[in-house]
DNA sequence: TCTGGGGTCCTAGGACCC
DNA sequence: TCTGGGGTCCTAGGACCC
């Protein structure tokens, strides 16, 4: 039996149904209630509600036929937000080496704690009661040798779980599994699995690398295989720093005018250029997303010779953007526009280079409240099934 | 009433430079 | 007349994740 090198020292800390945990706990009416979180699609719902075969981005109608007595809320991001701080702030006091994923997962490696804190089942365990007894969460945490597996760990022990891969057993725990268990096997890829009857990790496995990227491309033949065999080197990444930062929008399958479009690009431009400057971040490529009628999407992108964090800058830039593509959407019809600043510095950098000008800034700010002022556009509310079932009218900007 | 909103990474072709 | 190889950047599209 092949014994990796090693210790199962990397933890997965994954939190149970986010959003819907943070309104579980805020709300002990809606505690061992099915609980959905969002308005026109499922953004999150409790495990009650996941026994009923309702699931995270499934629209709004199907979820109600599935589960009509679910208890439908509006999300409150800055409460999530502050949740996750909370969580992290564990995370930090529990290792200095953590990596955040997402905001609701991160990876910590505890190696080197033992004398100090114990094994890392140990901390794991105390992590966990840490996690419920200070923010009130459930977390399940996955413990192995390396960041993918103890990310599949997690994923097994889900909900309110903790599982630890030995090294000497990886293999066995992994080929059983699902492909879809795989980090970054999704629908398309496990469609392509399943064609050439490969279901499990261990098909994978068997393959040579060669038949994997003929099958799939380069980098995700390269990358499934390595899985497949339970190889994954990467460290635990420290710091790591957002890499663009966009909005978008829904709008629903009525015909737009060109005005309310510019309005909706103004109102997404001034709110990813706030973001980007309370971030202290500037960026050069301005993505233009658009989604049509039949959903096939389209993206137009620009990058500016130096990075900026001002309104201005920005929304010319995705008015030209908007400007080019405006035939394809006069001909497809569009339901969804979207915005994102990639290619991100650091504002010191920009300083240097560019003065920022703060009177012109708010200047343009205030005439884009008033764009928004006069169409609306943050104070439109769409009602939909789940809301109306419940009396409600769920806004689709809860900004 | 089918279809949020926030991201990451990879591929492939073309322009351009050396 | 014919004709390198390598590298970087930009743009557009696509898969995937939470």
């Amino acid at each position: 039996m092949f014994v990796p090198d090693g210790e199962a020292t990397i933890l997965h800390a994954d939190l149970d149904a986010f959003y819907a945990s943070v309104e579980q706990r805020d709300d002990p009416r809606l505690r061992g209630r099915p609980v959905i979180v969002g308005a026109g699609v499922v953004l999150a719902c409790s495990y009650e509600a996941k026994a009923y075969g309702v699931r995270t981005a499934m629209n709004g109608g199907q979820a109600y036929r599935r589960c009509p007595q679910a208890i439908v809320v509006q999300p409150r991001m800055s409460a999530y937000s502050e949740a996750s701080k909370a969580v992290f702030a564990v995370f930090e006091n529990t290792t200095p080496l953590v990596e955040g994923l997402s905001i609701d997962e991160a990876f910590l490696d505890v190696g080197g704690l033992r004398k100090i804190a114990g094994t890392p089942l140990e901390i794991a365990r105390r992590l966990r009661s840490e996690v419920l007894a200070e923010v009130g969460l459930p977390i399940t945490v996955g413990i192995a040798r390396t960041k993918f597996l103890a990310k599949v760990a997690s994923g097994v022990a889900k909900p309110d779980g903790l599982l630890l891969v030995p090294p000497d057993r990886e293999l066995e725990f992994l080929h059983p599994l699902a492909v879809e268990r795989l980090w970054g096997v999704g629908e398309v890829t496990a469609e392509k699995l399943r064609n050439r009857g490969l279901t499990k990790v261990g098909d994978v496995a068997i393959l040579p690398e060669a038949a994997l990227v003929a099958m799939l491309g380069r980098a995700s033949g390269r990358h499934l295989h390595a899985l497949a065999h339970n190889r994954d080197p990467r460290p635990i990444e420290v710091g790591r720093r957002r890499r663009s930062i966009g909005s978008q929008r829904a709008l629903g399958r009525s015909p737009k005018s060109a005005e309310t479009l510019d309005a909706v690009l103004a109102g997404l431009v001034d709110r990813v250029t706030r973001r980007m400057r309370s971030a202290g971040r500037a960026g050069r490529t301005v993505t233009l997303r658009l989604r049509f009628d039949d959903f096939t999407r389209a993206t137009r992108s620009h990058t500016l010779p130096q990075a900026t964090g001002q309104t201005r800058a920005i929304l010319i830039t995705a008015r030209s953007l908007m400007a080019t593509a405006r035939p394809m959407i006069e001909k497809q019809g569009i339901t969804m526009v979207g915005i994102s600043v990639g290619n991100l510095e650091s504002e010191a950098s920009l300083q240097l280079a560019l003065p920022f000008d703060k009177a012109a800034n708010d200047e343009l700010d205030s005439a884009l409240d008033g764009v928004r002022d006069r169409f609306g556009i943050n104070a439109v509310t769409r009602g939909n099934q789940l809301g109306r079932d419940q009396g409600l009218t769920v806004p689709m900007l809860p900004d």
